[in-house]
DNA sequence: ATAGTTGCAAATTCTTTGCAAGCCA
DNA sequence: TGGCTTGCAAAGAATTTGCAACTAT
């Protein structure tokens, strides 16, 4: 995991693999060089993806002989957020995908000109929630915040040509 | 709007058919009967709902020979959300649509075992978002909340039965 | 050996679309 | 009347599933 993590990391015993391989153990599944390859690769970036960007990934990465199928993509990353390694939410119209385990908790800032997902933290927004759902005598498991616009890339190259177009 | 709103109303000039009248004219479309029937029927009750709900309530509604079909369901659907009506928003696996003209800006608490979503206000979280969006020089066009868990019925619910349980 | 997995293709689910007939301005 | 709409059925897109052939343990 020596990638760039905008966050930092959160301490864990057991690698992603090691993790998952726990994981499907303790539900009496098998450690499967499909799922090995999957989990592998899944961890060797942080982006943030979808199903169809893995599909693509892994055809390329993989010859036809050793890569693993449509379905058996699907079926692993359904495993994997079921064991807690990824995280599935939907922004716009794409279920897109994240590390979940070895990440701290955070949102989103969703571009909606360059579809760019941007990450923060904050500890006010976990004490606001909390204070929500106690009101509402609410047990939290969880919350997922969205905030969608423009980011500052977009703005400025906006702004840019703006200027351009009115030198004209 | 005779109905039961949790968090008051936002004071607005038209009714919803009027404004989407309105908005029709604009991209010179047509208030059709479909269209008409479809605002009613949205707009007369204030529950979250689905496309597969709403086909299903429309099919008791209306006899055969007035019905909507689905496909007009669908297009219209699109349209009240493209005229600022309703708002569609993801909850677990089910895209769900809810009033957006006339009502209030607000976020939700999403029971995952009753799937009941309960709305919300709070002028801090919006304080929050866009201080957090500053921070990155991202201009915010909306957000979206949803904090997910147990309600409080499902929770008594949970406890009644685990105190029986225990008594036997 | 044998229970769990895989790949394939077919099946699902949900939503959109092409087109001929119908309806609104 | 002319153009926008509708309904129908077919097409799409995304994901799941049944099943016979494999493969971990």
């Amino acid at each position: 995991m020596n990638h760039e993590y905008s966050l930092g990391a959160v301490q864990v015993s057991l690698t992603p693999q090691e993790r998952f391989e726990e994981y499907l153990r303790s539900k009496k599944m098998r450690f499967t060089q499909e799922r090995r390859a999957l989990v592998d690769h899944v961890f060797s970036q942080h982006e943030h993806f979808d199903a169809n960007t893995l599909l693509e990934e892994v055809a390329e990465k993989f010859d036809r002989k050793s890569r693993p199928s449509r379905a058996t993509v699907y079926r692993t990353l359904n495993e994997l957020v079921e064991a807690g390694l990824l995280r599935k939410f939907n922004v716009g119209s794409r279920d897109v995908y994240e590390h979940d385990y070895g990440y701290p908790q955070h949102d989103h800032l969703h571009c909606k000109k360059c579809e760019k997902l941007i990450e923060f933290q904050s500890d006010a927004l976990v004490e606001l929630r909390d204070r929500v759902a106690q009101d509402y005598g609410f047990r939290v498991t969880g919350h997922r915040l969205i905030i969608t616009g423009v980011c500052n890339e977009c703005r400025t190259a906006k702004r840019r040509e703006r200027r351009r177009h009115d030198l004209l």
